[in-house]
DNA sequence: TCAATCGTGTACCGATTGGTACAGGAAGTT
DNA sequence: AACTTCCTGTACCAATCGGTACACGATTGA
């Protein structure tokens, strides 16, 4: 048989793709089957777990993305005012301006919560505390920082939410832009 | 065989409650005969539709409920700023603190959204206008009613998802407050 | 009392699910 | 050239999916 040499790291953009469209459990075998264009059993020699593999291993990119495009820099970066703002651009772009859907949000909703909950919880966590530290070490008073980081986490999220049950991706692009203002530091 | 006489209106909440717990595609006809406690015959007399009958009707439900609830008190309260505080509540007590899931927002980023679209957009529309009027009335200014409307209802859903990943209810609360706060009449 | 209607459970349908088994070809090693 | 490892597609599995058919019992009205 024809022999493709695929690499497993290739995989996880189309597998994180049908995920997020169709969600865990919609995320049939045989739609991941088209979307990477391989057969059952180079899948399965890829991700002998599965699909609970499969799913794992694209939370783990994700994550490792989000560390390094969003969490780092505003953990690390010496502007942290500057950093907020970059977050939202980076977040963004991401998310396709609200026509993409975060998948670490949509499976927290769904039914495959309870399966990966170590992985959604990490996610939002590392999120809201970075976005915390940049906000105090922009000016904010400390004791405020982490409510106001959850408020602007969540805010995120409840736009995209909002903007693709609307059907109104400018909606997203919208609330952001209020949530933006909103974190700057106070006088 | 025996006859219960069950009533299409009492199978309602345990179909939401089987929607919100599974989602559209996981809840199967055999989790809602469990939940419902009715056979496939009798839930087939009922929703002829199947499945599908059975979701509009429950997001039926459940826009009737939040129009009584939270849509027309918003609009037509004779204090607004009061009426906006008692969605505050209403919601809170409506989502259990953030531990149930709002089965609008989770169908949103599901698979099933394309299915419903129309109820769903419908469901955020109402709610965006009802609490873009109140806020009106309440004396924020006009032209940005609507882009904080849609900041609070996509921050309640936010929070929703945010409490659930964390698995902090108590984050759903905080999260509340900080809009309920800045939903307040401007000086 | 008899017939019609309404609810109901069970059996069944084809299709699809996630997952396994395996044969076999391509590439690399010796 | 023989061998091994890796990757691949196909065939197959039991289980479950949403949905249909239907027969039976209870209720109701005449």
């Amino acid at each position: 048989m024809a022999r493709t040499v695929t690499e497993r790291g290739d995989l996880l953009a189309p597998l994180a793709e049908t995920f997020r469209e169709h969600g865990y459990e919609g995320a049939s075998l045989s739609l991941i089957a088209k979307a990477t264009g391989l057969g059952k059993g180079s899948l399965y020699h890829f991700f002998p777990g599965g699909k609970a593999e499969m799913a794992e291993a694209v939370l783990a990119e994700i994550e490792g993305w989000f560390e390094g495009a969003v969490f780092r820099p505003l953990r690390e970066a010496q502007d942290p005012d500057a950093a907020v703002a970059a977050m939202f651009e980076t977040v963004t772009a991401y998310f396709r301006s609200g026509r993409r859907v975060c998948l670490v949000g949509a499976l927290s909703l769904s039914d495959a919560r309870d399966r990966f909950a170590a992985a959604l919880r990490r996610y939002f966590a590392l999120w809201v505390e970075a976005l915390a530290a940049a906000l105090v070490r922009a000016g904010h008073p400390p004791d405020g920082a982490e409510a106001r980081a959850e408020e602007i986490v969540g805010g995120i999220q409840g736009a995209l939410v909002l903007a693709r049950a609307l059907d109104r991706p400018e909606a997203f692009e919208r609330v952001l832009a209020g949530l933006r203002a909103r974190s700057r530091a106070p006088a």
